[in-house]
DNA sequence: ATAATAAGTTAGATTAGACTAACAAATTTA
DNA sequence: TAAATTTGTTAGTCTAATCTAACTTATTAT
């Protein structure tokens, strides 16, 4: 069994590879807010774990065995996060925090009893797709809204930002997931779109903004 | 804020302490199968934190706010408990060890929506009292099953013992809690009993079994 | 190519939470 | 009351998980 401290450096190691699965000691470090020499000697454990590949010097990787363990955990995370909103009826930027404890309770009952519940749900709030038991996750194909163009009709299907400031502008704006809008015009100074959805007519969403919305083409 | 250990520790405390409010180390150190020599170091970091009342050689009490701090933790043990069996479709015997975990989730409103999604329940599936927000806990005055006499009618209260094991003995039973019994006869040589309920019109319940059982008369 | 900066490691310290061995105090039994 | 037993404490060790300071390696800029 692993502690509570290395599922965290595990889920983060997974969600910070790249697409070599690599990841360097320092963005860890930032990312857990950890000191470097602590995620050095936590890295020689998991190592030693066979969890994780490690050589002096070089990036880090995941072993298999590491990248399973990784992806329960996020299973976990995101079956939590699901559940919360659809069953308990949290709003989406409620449930972050506190999936962030649950993921690491220890009964795979419980979490059965989630999925189930659910009706085995493919993607999170947030439409970040759950892991499979064994530990298979597969993105859907997605742009992100700032790569589109004016006149584009698109659906917004996941946030890649999930800070509770971001989804509670998102829901300022009402918008969420599974929403159609068009693209009425994009400034081509600041990258700002117009767009329209639902009742709104014209609302301007942010360079910033758009980059952090990733849509479907329909 | 306290620590998974501390608040384990306090819990054990809350729930050990006599009418006096007094537990021994020793029980302590046997409840959670832990040494002594690391129970009485913990009992110092406890005072230090005015959580516990420690003298040497002297039994241990829970200062006020210890108490408090104890019954918000078996707040959310039970809320979870009476969650799990009323919204998950869990059954009573399988939910001490998944609440043992989650009455540890730092999450005030996850708890509050636990509370309101259940109507603000009294009582957990065991039977014990849900303390209140102020810490506030009553027992209702209960009779043990095993102090009673042939010919009452009585009705199942709550359960003392939650293990896994008893509870999965009475399901074998049927008996539950709110069930109606009546008392035919008391065997005078080893105090077993023989009752009848539902649609068992001659079942027979071991003193040991008695004595676990808390019912109110009727 | 050299110097400056960033990234990563080593060494050593700290705290929480557990343990065993040895001893002391309190309680029970003879 | 004296001995035996139980209960509780002290002292010292260990591991997990963190830190800072100092040093080394790798990368970037001049
Ligand atoms: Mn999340
Ligand atoms: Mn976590
Ligand atoms: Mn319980
Ligand atoms: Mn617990």
């Amino acid at each position: 069994m692993n502690s509570l401290a290395e599922e965290n450096y595990l889920k983060a190691l997974l969600n910070l590879s790249n697409d070599k699965g690599e990841v360097n000691v320092n963005e860890l470090s930032k990312r857990l807010e950890i000191k470097m020499p602590t995620v050095t000697s936590m890295m020689k454990r998991l190592s030693a774990k066979k969890l994780v590949h490690y050589e002096s010097y070089k990036p880090l990787r995941l072993t298999e065995k590491g990248k399973k363990e990784a992806a329960a955990i996020i299973r976990k995370h995101r079956l939590t996060e699901m559940f919360l909103v659809e069953k308990m009826g949290f709003g989406w930027e409620q449930v972050h925090d506190i999936a962030e404890q649950i993921e690491h309770i220890q009964s795979p009952e419980f979490f059965a009893k989630m999925d189930e519940l659910l009706g085995f749900p493919k993607l999170d709030p947030h439409g970040s797709p759950i892991p499979d038991k064994n530990g298979k996750m597969v993105w859907k194909e997605y742009s992100k809204l700032s790569e589109c163009k004016a006149g584009d009709t698109i659906k917004l299907s996941a946030v890649i930002n999930t800070s509770a400031e971001f989804l509670k502008f998102l829901n300022s704006r009402e918008l969420s997931l599974g929403l159609k809008l068009k693209i009425k015009s994009v400034e081509p100074f600041d990258n700002t779109m117009v767009v329209s959805y639902g009742k709104r007519l014209s609302e301007t969403l942010s360079h910033t903004v758009c980059e952090r919305l990733l849509v479907e083409k329909v």
